[in-house]
DNA sequence: CCGTCGCTTCGGTGTCCGCCGAAGCATCGC
DNA sequence: GCGATGCTTCGGCGGACACCGAAGCGACGG
């Protein structure tokens, strides 16, 4: 009983627009300020600062000091998963005409945490899976013997510790699992490395440069729009 | 910003103690009559019908009409996936002193979904994992070719469709994880056939037989307590 | 040292929502 | 039919909480 009454209160704390905006602008892994985020999450800064303590007290946000402001991220990556979890239910949106404030770019490619995410993430999860590189499941996925040898020679070779590496991640906007894990933290280094997508400032969005769209064209043979 | 207001609505739903009451007590893929979940959820059925009525509109049950009762059940195995996450932060629990209803038995062995948890379903995964059979990491699981040949042997060999199977959940009593995934459902699906763990009324605790005690010592190498 | 900036705390207001008692519909069994 | 059972709707009550304005505290910079 009390367990669902924790259950109850964790989800509470993301119960909240403002909170979940705050949380969702914290995806990408970076830290905020508490300013950053009471514009992200459009209320006041005495507000923000409210429901950044009662994330910070349930243990979903880690709070650094530096100077005069106070930096939040995500407590853990078991957060991050957890949000996705949640918008994995919640994203079947109706059908939008409307595209938000950046929300093309945000579409097209951007990070998740880690890895990547939007169109050019699940194309590469296509791709790889077309190939036979990895199988993506509902529940996992897996990087076949080949695959390994493809990921070694384009250079995005996770750590070879024993630990799991594949896993699927629903893409909230497409609607389609991407590649997430260490398999798809790897990749996306590695992109970002070869200079073929670059981070945008204040937004999760990634550009995707003239070097990547030849990459990612003859490598994978995604051919991106346009 | 209206797709931060869908994750919250739907975090919200979660949000409450009730509602999260009845989310874990159809956890583990049963259906339930809209009274056993207002006795779960410890309120009166008139307010059982009020939250059923919002956990259903908001997707996350689905409900069937059978003669003058009406069952519920989680909408798709994304709801569990995303309770799960929720539980997985929410989990570290102030030390427990108290024990409550039944609590014993269900850290010892119960259902997750459709996959076995608890005690016992944590020292499977030690178990395979200490033999070589498969390797869990906070992302993923693989299984290997030795591990293959092992379930196989047993009888709980996946079907052999491509999908990935083999995922690590994190047991919430436990704090350590268990199998999930389709390794995990082939081998609760297994146990309960060679009738090592019977199904109990009312909750998702199962019971491990005599049969099971020598089964899961000598197959596994578990000693159970007792 | 003083103004600026970032963040937090305090107080008051308004709204939302969970809760139950009572009553209204369906279904089942006799 | 009639009562019993399972579920739902309605209405009113009460608590919880998100919100902002104003004020307090600390850090930086000239």
């Amino acid at each position: 009983m009390s367990d669902s009454n924790r259950i109850a209160a964790t989800a509470a704390l993301l119960g909240d627009p403002a909170r979940a905006n705050m949380l969702a602008a914290l995806m990408d892994g970076r830290a905020l300020t508490a300013k950053e985020l009471a514009y992200a999450a459009h209320v006041t800064p005495q507000t923000a600062s409210g429901h950044l303590a009662k994330l910070a007290d349930g243990g979903l946000l880690a709070a650094e000091k530096q100077g005069r402001h106070r930096y939040f991220r995500l407590a853990s990556p078991l957060v991050g998963h957890m949000l996705e979890g949640v918008m994995a239910v919640a994203g079947p949106e109706p059908p939008r005409t409307t595209t938000w404030r950046g929300g093309e770019a945000l579409r097209t490619a951007r990070t998740c945490y880690d890895h990547l995410a939007g169109r050019l993430a699940v194309a590469l999860a296509d791709a790889l899976t077309a190939r036979g590189h990895v199988a993506l499941g509902a529940d996992g996925g897996e990087v076949t013997d080949e695959g390994k040898r493809f990921l070694d020679d384009f250079g995005a070779a996770p750590e070879p510790g024993r630990r799991v590496y594949c896993r699927p991640c629903l893409d909230w906007s497409e609607r389609r699992p991407h590649l997430a894990g260490r398999v798809g933290s790897a990749l996306a280094c590695r992109c970002f490395e070869l200079g073929w997508i670059a981070r945008r400032r204040d937004t999760r969005a990634v550009s995707i440069t003239d070097a990547g769209r030849t990459g990612f064209r003859d490598t994978f043979g995604i051919a991106l729009d346009g």
